[in-house]
DNA sequence: AGAAATAACTTGCATATACAAGTTAATCCG
DNA sequence: CGGATTAACTTGTATATGCAAGTTATTTCT
């Protein structure tokens, strides 16, 4: 079992390498249609998940959990868009370890403004993809998170 | 129609939050298997690539369309993997302009090595998976990826 | 109440990713 | 042949990502 055997088996099978790639690829999509509102993508999508907490407000703790984000990772994410203005972070009254996002009324325009651009991302990626296709897409996505986040939590499938 | 209904109808379809959010769920697990030999799964990704090239080798160009990943993405992408010396560049005899990337012994033995390690994660999450799904999922990323690189050639559907 | 453990983050460090602008080499074309 | 264009990268700048280690606040336990 040489080298060249070994990167066969491991192109023709990796899941990480699609994932990866097919994330590049619609990243990049959907980048581009929302460059006109100067936000990426990923950005529009920490934005939505604080807009659907109450009061429009989250937890790191939350978002992490939401996002299936390291909560460093999150920390930074947060920094461009609270200079942006468009997010707010304080400390809980009742917890002051817990820190709050809150979405600005200049973030909750922005994310209203973000909506028609996306759409045509969306409009655009499915009609590429074809609508049986982008379904079936999303369902394993979906699935393929549901079942890594609950296997990172039991313990026995750890490492 | 307010940021939450946009953000409620973004967070419900959007495919690059799924797309994104999925693959660091398996990258995570790919890498934490892949931690004894010290590369990331995104490094093996890269030098299997460049493995099934002639004599091990392939042009950035060709290494930047098979993985649909920027140019200069790639150019950094390599650094570390030359200083670990498991590739060399160089420039190619015939056209000065292009870069050669070329495993190294090294990097032959090392991708070898990493094999079972790989074999392990990919073992763990096709359990976590299931077979059916983890082939699914494998068919529609596989399926996005070329219907969405053949999309950004073309030249009606950009932006 | 006070020490120990835990929880929720932040920071340090390293890699991953992309766009825009710059560089060098090949090609095209008059 | 020589200027203009194109091709293949590299660099500058900024965001995205994760692990390990550090910090601060709460909880637990004696």
């Amino acid at each position: 079992m040489d080298h060249l055997d070994a990167a066969r088996i491991m192109a023709a099978d990796c899941l990480c390498y699609r994932a990866r790639r097919a994330a590049r690829a619609i990243t990049r999509a959907y980048d581009t249609a929302l460059r006109p509102i100067g936000l990426q993508a990923t950005q529009v999508t920490l934005l939505n998940a604080i807009a659907l907490g109450p009061e429009s407000t989250r937890s790191m703790g939350q978002l992490a959990e939401i996002m299936a984000l390291e909560i460093s990772t999150l920390t930074r994410n947060l920094r461009p868009l609270e200079r942006a203005g468009v997010i707010a972070i304080s400390r809980s009254a009742t917890d002051r370890r817990v820190r709050l996002v809150r979405l600005t009324e200049t973030g909750k325009t922005r994310l209203a403004a973000a909506l028609p651009h996306w759409r045509r991302a969306h409009a655009e990626i499915t009609a590429t993809l074809g609508d049986e296709p982008a379904r079936d897409l999303r369902i394993a996505l979906d699935h393929a998170t549901q079942t890594m986040k609950a296997a990172e939590r039991s313990p026995c499938s750890g490492t």
